[in-house]
DNA sequence: GGCCTTAATGCAACAGAGTTGCGTGCAAGC
DNA sequence: GCTTGCACGCAACTCTGTTGCATTAAGGCC
């Protein structure tokens, strides 16, 4: 549907070496052309209507392009596992922060924002990584009157 | 089971004015003898092994210490709400940070650690509350060698 | 203490998210 | 074009959590 999204998404796929897919295609180009993190309801329903992909399809790719980081799994406090196009920059680690709609469930990346590094733990605890999520209201939901 | 955490857990239910039912006592009497926060599951497990307590009463009582502030809930990335005791602070609010570990699956409360404030948002987004989980091993998990 | 009201419990059935097993189809190597 | 095996599609399943409804029991009232 997106023929720019398509391709970047074809090229990302053959990459990776592994089979070039339509459904791996078509369902990283649903990723990338989202400007926000979806659900699998949503990429299913998307997938589903351009081309009839499964719904089990739809998570073993998804869990597949996780796998090999062209996309992301955030989990939200609804229990949904929401994925977002890593991009281009591939390994971009987990470092940076998640905004969370608590109006309209929409999750984006806050690049800009690394977790801070220096928190205590526990003695003999070992930190592997900061999940940082900002909940509030996006801009689209934000009442319209300006003060806090 | 444990007489003071039981005793403990009374006089919190009772403190809040509604009834007071063996569950509940029993169920805030697991949380606050854990050290750390509980599974449904695991709440389950031990109330109906004490008492047969249902799995769904047990769900309901869990929401209902919720939203009395006597317990308060965690989303993991495994979709699934741990439970801890909020003991007697009462509402500490949800500024204090989680550590998660990514072996055993534990997770503990970092009340130290107060989530940084000065995160910038796209404009017009507004925040509300800053969730922080910190991923790593625990002490039990953490293997012998002692360097990263 | 016994009775009554109503909230809370227990049971069963349901709902949504994600997984597994297995036969079929198709991408890619020859 | 033929073959091979990975990936897909379908169905059935698991797990977490929820809802409806009849039954039980907490706590007020006499």
């Amino acid at each position: 549907m997106t023929p720019t999204f398509h391709d970047r998404a074809e090229s990302l796929v053959q990459r990776t070496g592994a089979r070039v897919t339509r459904q791996r295609i078509e369902v990283l180009a649903i990723l990338l052309s989202a400007r926000r993190a979806l659900t699998h309801h949503e990429v299913e329903d998307r997938a589903n209507r351009s081309l009839g992909i499964d719904r089990v399809t739809v998570y073993r790719v998804l869990e597949w392009l996780t796998a090999h980081e062209l996309a992301h799994k955030i989990a939200g406090e609804d229990r949904v596992w929401r994925f977002n196009a890593a991009g281009d920059e591939g390994g971009r680690s987990h470092a940076h922060a998640h905004f969370k709609c608590n109006d309209c469930g929409d999750v984006i990346c806050l690049d800009e924002v690394r977790a801070a590094r220096d928190i205590r733990l526990p003695s003999g605890y070992r930190s592997q990584a900061v999940e940082l999520t900002v909940k509030g209201l996006c801009a689209e939901c934000v009442p319209a009157r300006k003060h806090s």
